[in-house]
DNA sequence: TCTGACCTGCGA
DNA sequence: TCGCAGGTCAGA
């Protein structure tokens, strides 16, 4: 589910509710989803400390308390909500953060693919490539990562290890708002294309981010609402539908074993 | 570089 | 009942 808007949407929405709270407790349902810890470790880490911030990477979330982050990947259908009903709990709660001022947050996933880490006041990120919204995502940068590599464009986006945050819905916005055929290898692209692609990878995420993310089935903002940016997608689950630049019907295909949707007239 | 596995829900 | 789904990783 959450690429980096949906990922940076729920980040914007936590952080003026949860800000300076103290967790005060905080229950894991499903322990399996954390990965280099056990629900002892994190409540003698966490509980009594105040939630500093929370930052973004990529499609990580990074809770910072004195000492320690709490870093969650939300997988396919991870939500953090704000309210639920505390008597009859929704299916699928894997855990609550019980905070000071009577103030709770529940991460629901029924696809159970969301992963969290205790880390303590640094967290290592250099597996991962760069964030398109970091300082050091600049055109050039952009090209060096192209040029070193010679792999089909669009699972070169979605490569985590390359740029962190693109999923598969965002790629495919990004190449065809670049007009970029989605078959083209990273080594192929001109440097107008090339150009194209780093405004548009930019471009496509800011406005998505706007519109609080997309919603296809899991996907909802922290007050349960879904996003707005499915309204405006131009190719993904299009397929068949005219290309809203020239009429062509939206093609769909597969690679890198995810449907890949793009417009075979105006992507070249 | 590609495939399967991890999970569950939904729609055809 | 089956195939598919917005992610990631290990292993072939």
């Amino acid at each position: 589910m959450p690429e980096l808007p949906e990922v940076e949407t729920i980040r914007r929405q936590l952080l003026p509710i949860y800000k300076n709270e103290i967790l005060e407790k905080i229950d894991f349902r499903y322990a399996g989803l954390l990965k280099n810890a056990t629900p002892d470790d994190v409540r003698t880490a966490l509980e009594g400390k105040p939630l500093q911030d929370i930052d973004r990477f990529g499609k990580f979330l990074l809770f910072r308390f004195p000492e320690h982050h709490l870093v969650v990947h939300l997988g396919m259908s991870g939500v953090f909500i704000k309210d639920v009903a505390q008597s009859r709990y929704p299916q699928h709660i894997h855990v609550v953060f019980h905070f000071s001022a009577n103030k709770h947050l529940y991460y629901q996933d029924f696809r159970k693919f969301g992963k969290m880490w205790l880390y303590g006041s640094r967290v290592d990120f250099s597996q991962y490539g760069v964030d398109p919204f970091s300082p050091e995502f600049t055109l050039k940068k952009l090209r060096e990562l192209l040029h070193l590599t010679r792999r089909n464009i669009k699972v070169f986006l979605m490569d985590q290890h390359q740029i962190a945050g693109i999923g598969n819905i965002y790629a495919n916005e990004i190449l065809f708002e670049a007009r970029i055929s989605p078959f083209k290898r990273t080594d192929e692209l001109t440097p107008e294309q090339e150009t194209a692609l780093f405004r548009s990878i930019r471009a496509v995420l800011e406005r998505a981010i706007q519109r609080f993310g997309t919603t296809y089935s899991a996907y909802r903002t922290v007050e349960g609402e879904s996003g707005e940016n499915q309204h405006f997608l131009k190719v993904y689950h299009r397929a068949e539908q005219p290309c809203v630049r020239c009429g062509t019907p939206i093609e769909k295909t597969t690679l890198g074993s995810r449907s890949t949707f793009y417009c075979p007239t105006c992507q070249v």
